[in-house]
DNA sequence: CGAAAGGCGTGTAACGTTTCACGCCGCAGA
DNA sequence: TCTGCGGCGTGAAACGTTACACGCCTTTCG
């Protein structure tokens, strides 16, 4: 005799109605059946309490309606905002979300990739840093900010549109002498191009302009030291700076307060990201706001995309710019 | 013939080594195998590129080594970073985290229930409010800041002792009029004890108080209009409140500073949960911190708990005073 | 009125594992 | 040398679905 506490499956179902399995596959499924038969079987699972068992059905069908997001972390804001967009989308799509968190470490990566092909997820989206993750090609996968190899898409903001409008900003608000803050991991991502963009902007304006890139996340307090070097009688050399994160951006504004400078009397900051406060909703500072949601949206869009035959091979999202109190306007 | 697209299976690796199925499946699971067999038969797996279906096990085994955690969102810091905690407790131990996100809602709670039964997760880790969410009993949960009935175990700060710090915190800086600010869900949780706590502490030591409590989240702003009434030449009839949130309290702060009003040297405020600014890692407010990581820890460790007869009905964690600007101290 | 066609319920064979009964072989004790 | 036992490899059954081939019954048209 079965067990009173197990869990009802489809054969106790059909028994219950007193139709066959497949009938009751074809009711769950929302294949044709005869009214008559579908009410007798969904009154049947009512009173069972009858729930599908995606083990056995993803077994069978290869499809498990799910996806994994890869993420270095979710303390950070940015990142939190994204898992929160991409967890939306993906509800609305009746799909459900294995978050994965790496610390950015390439090992632990690594184990996120074998641990999600395990589970045979429809698709994979990921924020990595790891060189050379070794991926199977067959797995659906949506790169964030980092390009792979072509025939993996990567979604990502304007970053060289981005710096550009930093730069002109920083520019119509009457700066003159520029700087580019960064830092940051070793491995080469879209988001250097916020660089790239600022500098090629103020190339084409003819406007002399620094950079400085430090390469460990630990670093950067040898900014300090770079900025103090740089003060001349209560003055700084810039009057306005770019800095590839908000992150960087309040280390930075905090450097500078600690200088006596004010801001943005004295010196104008820029950041990129958009990061709010949670309480106030505030931003940090001024910055070139990353389209988070549509970020997300597009991501989910892509990974589940019908034909795959014809994906994008990078696809850039518009940034705007916000005023966030670190720059006159 | 097989194609060549499809991912290997144990019968794969099986025929590649020359052993039988059953042999293969002891190697994956550590069962006793001849060493020479265990050698051939990873060796065929490796050439292979195999790796276990967990579907094929999970329907099997009835254990699927996830757990999902259901929380209203993860914008808001102190959710992310339990988000964070729990995601890392649960990764220490080979668990996957299936994260659904409710935005509070009692309709899209219930629809995620239903969610992880189908999923045949092996625990769920929940943050509701729906008042009466139906959950097969059968399931282990573990519900954080909710009692439901005595047989789910519930993971809470000590909300009581809490409150008590904090009015026994603005008594010591000098507080002589005191104040419990309080807004959120009509739905009765362990975080109501943050106010009984309080006025508990200020019953015994003698100390009259004002509570005043709104339950409509949008209603924030009508704390502005209490306050504007207890204003008299330019000071309040307080000089010492204890917010039931950070959220809240950084509301109230900015109310009080468009009051004229300075902070902490007129008013002094004390919020609850510990949130830090993502940047600088502020906090943004003297608060009562709950101990988020050992709140993870706990929910993880007594959901997987083998022995489930013995199940504590609640377990309190110890909080912790900080200063974070808004008091003297 | 009869035959062909189509709709739909039925039963069964997979999907990729785990588990268990079975049997082989080698070894120890008498 | 013979019996018994234990270790371990083998093959098949089962987990709960889906999908497909099959056949019944009704309908429709000449």
């Amino acid at each position: 005799m079965k067990q009173k506490g197990n869990t009802p499956t489809m054969k106790d179902v059909a028994q219950e109605a007193g139709v066959a399995l497949g009938t009751v596959s074809k009711v769950f499924n929302n294949l044709p059946v005869g009214e008559s038969y579908r009410r007798r079987v969904e009154e049947a699972a009512r009173r069972l309490g009858y729930q599908v068992n995606s083990y056995a059905r993803g077994l069978k069908t290869n499809k498990t309606c799910s996806v994994a997001l890869i993420l270095p972390d979710i303390a950070n804001p940015f990142f939190a905002s994204l898992a929160q967009h991409i967890c939306q989308a993906l509800a609305a799509r009746d799909y459900k979300l294995i978050l994965a968190l790496t610390a950015s470490d390439p090992g632990a990566e690594q184990r996120c990739i074998q641990m999600v092909q395990q589970n045979k997820v429809d698709g994979v989206i990921g924020l990595t840093y790891h060189p050379e993750l070794e991926v199977d090609p067959r797995l659906p996968y949506v790169s964030i900010d980092r390009k792979f190899n072509p025939g993996t898409p990567c979604v990502s903001s304007d970053n060289f549109g981005g710096g550009q409008l930093a730069a002109q900003k920083l520019l119509e608000l009457g700066c003159e002498h520029l700087l580019f803050l960064r830092i940051g991991s070793p491995v080469p991502g879209e988001s250097d191009k916020r660089g790239d963009g600022f500098e090629s902007y103020c190339r084409q304006k003819n406007v002399p302009y620094t950079v400085v890139r430090k390469y460990d996340r630990e670093g950067i307090e040898s900014f300090r030291s770079f900025l103090e070097a740089h003060m001349e009688n209560g003055r700084l050399d810039f009057d306005g700076i770019f800095c590839a994160t908000d992150f960087l951006t309040c280390h930075i504004a905090e450097m500078l307060a600690d200088l006596g400078l004010r801001i943005p009397e004295d010196v104008q900051l820029i950041g990129f990201d958009g990061i709010r406060a949670f309480a106030t909703g505030q931003l940090y500072c001024s910055t070139i706001v990353q389209p988070v949601g549509r970020l997300a949206e597009t991501c989910v869009e892509i990974l589940l995309q019908e034909d795959r035959s014809n994906l994008p091979s990078l696809i850039c999202l518009p940034v705007s710019y916000a005023c966030g109190g670190t720059t006159k306007e």
